[in-house]
DNA sequence: AATTTCATGTAACCAGTTACATGATTCA
DNA sequence: TGAATCATGTAACTGGTTACATGAAATT
């Protein structure tokens, strides 16, 4: 009844499996680079490695023991590493690009070290193909949109809003295409 | 001191200005439209209704008072329009972008029948140029990490990541600059 | 008669946000 | 000496999720 881990803790899991650290680096990532658009501040990430810790994913060891000022720099455990790459190779679902699309993308950015070669490609392809049936649903609406303007009194931002998310998903097409092709052509 | 509104909240008072309708209305507008995209239950909509209602921006009306199955209508209040009316034409700024994108086209998707043209267009061109500083920010990182891969033993997934989240700003970028050529031209 | 839909809600849980607290160490 | 940084955390609040509860009305 495994419970399912937040972005923020998988986030975390990716980034020790990346190099062991404490929970102040872990700080300053989010801080400092892109990963702080999965947002995140002491008041989380402290919490979550202890529940980490807690259920065995994680393990902390206290570094400068004896000094006035120690830390504990965080490994991944065994099984800690076990549930990285299952969720790393897990399919990718129209679900998850729907409710969870920046999760799909943390995945890729830590599936490098964590799955090989051919994981990496299909990874893509799913995401290509459930993009493109979402598309499908998304342009259906926008018709529907289209069809209920007649009487254009107002300026039609709502379907023109949906345009926009059309878009978003066509770039996340286009992106794991192109990709895809980087990497087979730099095997 | 007002407490700023969730998403949620502002979504509904979207929705209802268009259209006065019940909490029930609400669930299907989330269940079968893109509008979806934005998550939510009856368990979030209901009490969300209720704090809008309690703090003066909704007021549900009992329909088929009598009858053994009424339902409230919802309809945003003189200071429930003006609430909306400023979130609609507040500027965009970075944070918007990084933190609150959703938000943004939120706002975006009702802007037509709550402010001008001009206004409309002013929101589209603040997206455009903050969306520009943007990619700036994470091409200079993107560029960092391209060096610091020298020693290429596993695949930069990583960096390939960071490259979606550039293109999916790109793709937001022209997209709204493309819409405001074609508000312009359908003038 | 049974199922689905209409219609409204409540309650427990959970994780993220903000703000605060503490104290050592380094730097200006 | 005072400020910024290192380093770790706690506590209150808040809003969303899931699941549940209720019962009338319409549909099959």
């Amino acid at each position: 009844m495994k419970r399912p881990l937040t972005n923020l803790e998988l986030a975390l899991l990716g980034l020790i499996h990346q190099k062991p650290v404490s929970g102040y680096d872990l700080c300053k990532v989010f801080e400092t680079t892109p990963m702080g658009f999965y947002s995140s501040s002491p008041g989380s990430i402290y919490p979550a490695l202890k529940r980490l810790e807690k259920e065995g994913l994680l393990l902390g060891k206290v570094e400068r023991a004896g000094s006035m000022r120690p830390r504990r720099i965080f490994e991944l455990t065994s099984i800690g590493l076990q549930m990285l790459k299952e969720w790393a190779s897990a399919p990718v679902t129209r679900d998850d690009l729907v409710w969870n699309k920046e999760c799909v993308l943390l995945r890729f950015a830590f599936m490098g070290s964590l799955v090989n070669r051919d994981c990496v490609c299909r990874f893509l392809k799913q995401i290509a193909t459930e993009t493109d049936a979402l598309l499908t649903e998304l342009r259906a609406h926008h018709r529907t949109m289209q069809e209920d303007e007649k009487s254009g009194s107002v300026l039609p931002t709502g379907r023109l809003a949906l345009g926009y998310g059309i878009e978003s998903f066509r770039s996340l097409a286009r992106w794991a295409r192109q990709t895809l092709k980087e990497l087979n052509t730099s095997r």
